[in-house]
DNA sequence: TTACATAATGTTATATTATAACAATTTTAA
DNA sequence: TTAAAATTGTTATAATATAACATTATGTAA
């Protein structure tokens, strides 16, 4: 027998339902969507999105408590993460800027220390709102 | 009379418990370290806090709901924060690099977006921890 | 196939983080 | 002096997240 993909079910129905909303979402968001598929309880909820994130399929916006799905083949399983953030209408992207990347993967502080991973938001209004 | 500064009496007791410690400090940290002080509920403390962060002399860490002291003058009332974050020991670090500042600050989207702010967190290990 | 390990699920309860709502007091500035 | 704005005090509750434990499903190697 085949796997079709590496998701569980549980992993699928949460990355569906993210994978298919235009805006960032909680997660008693999507428990309160998905309770009619048979996820009942809080800890199945966050479980299936720790592994989402850990694998890179979702990430956190971290100043939201909320979750969109990957848009960023390059962003190499959420080492480097960067999103424009609307103020207004609460709009959320995904930067993919291969130079923003590298400028910041490669980033020393002056102590000279590297880093694993970094997480960028920015903050302003989106076109629409302007 | 005159005023020494202009911060209230709840914000400088909250502000100077984050500001000599070593470490971020978490919301309810601080209510117990200043229940003593006469300060007893948590709408008191985070209405503090949200001063402090509004102001420019506290930051939030958002990957961690805490907070720091602002340790850099040229962080433009948190229009331009960065952070280095241990993963290891929870060391928080602000970072000062005014040529990080400026690209970032300066940094267009592909559809030449600007914004008025952003907040960069990068994670890896600190000198004690490698 | 069996049997063991690992991953995923289901469930209840609880911990942690943050805000609503309203009353009272203090500070500021016209 | 007085009215607006800011701050404080207080109770209750909302929103976000995890602990703990039992059960089931899946992967893998003898
Ligand atoms: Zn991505
Ligand atoms: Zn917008
Ligand atoms: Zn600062
Ligand atoms: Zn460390």
């Amino acid at each position: 027998m085949f796997k079709e993909n590496n998701l569980s079910k549980n992993q699928q129905i949460i990355f569906d339902l993210i994978n298919k909303s235009s805006e960032p979402l909680k997660a008693y968001t999507i428990l309160f969507n998905v309770q009619k598929k048979g996820i009942k309880a809080p800890p199945q909820v966050y479980r299936a999105l720790d592994k989402l994130v850990e694998t890179g399929k979702i990430h956190k916006i971290e100043s939201k408590n909320a979750f969109v799905a990957c848009r960023n083949s390059n962003c190499e399983i959420s080492k480097a993460t960067a999103f424009s953030i609307c103020e207004s209408c609460e709009m959320v992207d995904e930067i993919s800027d291969a130079k923003l990347t590298k400028y910041l993967s490669s980033f020393n502080d002056k102590k000279g220390t590297k880093y694993k991973r970094f997480n960028l938001e920015f903050f302003g209004l989106c076109k629409k709102c302007k």
